[in-house]
DNA sequence: ATCTAAAGTTACAGTTGTGTCACTTATATA
DNA sequence: TATATAAGTGACACAACTGTAACTTTAGAT
């Protein structure tokens, strides 16, 4: 009934997410996706009507990816299980830190209320309302401080992946020593 | 000799700044700056001869600042104090980190070589330097862990600050949580 | 074989940003 | 008070991005 398709939502999507993480929210335009894409800007026009509604499609589609990820903790027995499967997790999706920022961006500059809007606000919700009960787990198990405030663990956890690795130390050592504060701190117990 | 100016450098970074952290690179033209600074665009080409040109001359400006805060450090006795104080001085310039990822981009964009994009790529490596010596210091005084790379504590004191507070709690209970947490960890040491 | 409709392109008008230059304005000092 | 000169402005040409509309291409259905 119609031609073939030159490309298809998930490659559009990695190609956005590269221009994204590059140039910030200002920086994206369609003329540098339609050329990754090799297909013509008006092409473009025919899926999305502006980058601000490819933009909050895309983010709706990469939390929810991240979201989809994250609800596997559930199935794992006891906090350390999920806490080492977190951190796998988040060192895998590095990028959807930045990503949740960005969307911050895109939800401050929206004035006219589009429908995807609210679903775009509602997911980081979700999101931690997901992490939140890991922390419950965690704090009753009696492992994670009962005093420190849910919110601010849960930001340390998903800031750390974002400490620049600037003196390349290897991967495992990285991992092994940023789970090592987390957990226990800088600081000998002296 | 001649007239008197409409503004000074230090409004101008300051206007920038805003700028810089609300657009990004990208974002940021001089259109959006010349109207905060109620003055014509033509009059800011007086000054530099372009956005990179601009924006790195801040940023020098702008790190050279927080060095000179950080210097200040090292008229304090012992570990522990220094390290007081260095919070004190990241949640005051809470900024800065941003700035500093945002000086990556601009390195990563310039290929023309202008004098000022040496100085500029000195400048963190010149804070790293003095955090280093404080790193060592705690290392030497026992209270932080050895097998720890210095890389890692450093960038995790500066990652620490830019945790977004969205629950809104109170600022010193913030403060004095997040240094327990980079002290001892989040986990209770059963 | 022909028709239909979605996929894609080209081209245009409008807007915003860039860099420059000739011009005007203000002020210290001679 | 006259003037040199730095500070500031307005306007132009150019480039990039935006959104749209008229057009062409392609492949399945009739």
């Amino acid at each position: 009934m119609a031609r073939e398709r030159k490309f298809n939502t998930v490659e559009l999507f990695h190609e956005a997410k590269q221009l994204l993480l590059q140039h910030g929210y200002d920086g994206f335009t369609f003329s540098l996706l339609a050329d990754r894409m090799e297909v013509s800007r008006a092409a473009l026009y025919k899926y999305y009507e502006n980058k601000e509604e490819l933009i909050t499609d895309f983010m709706i589609y990469e939390m929810e990816e991240f979201l989809r990820d994250l609800k596997k903790m559930e199935e794992l027995e006891g906090f350390e299980h999920q806490f080492d499967f977190l951190m796998e997790l988040i060192f895998k999706k590095t990028e959807v830190h930045h990503l949740i920022e960005a969307a911050q961006q895109v939800l401050a500059r929206i004035e006219h209320s589009i429908e995807s809007k609210d679903k775009l606000k509602k997911l980081p919700l979700e999101m931690y309302k997901y992490l939140q009960g890991f922390i419950l787990l965690g704090k009753k198990e009696g492992v994670l401080k009962n005093h420190l405030p849910d919110s601010l663990i849960i930001g340390f956890i998903l800031q750390t992946v974002a400490i620049p690795n600037h003196f390349r130390i290897p991967q495992p050592e990285w991992v092994r020593s940023i789970k090592e504060m987390i957990s226990q701190g800088m600081f000998t117990n002296r």
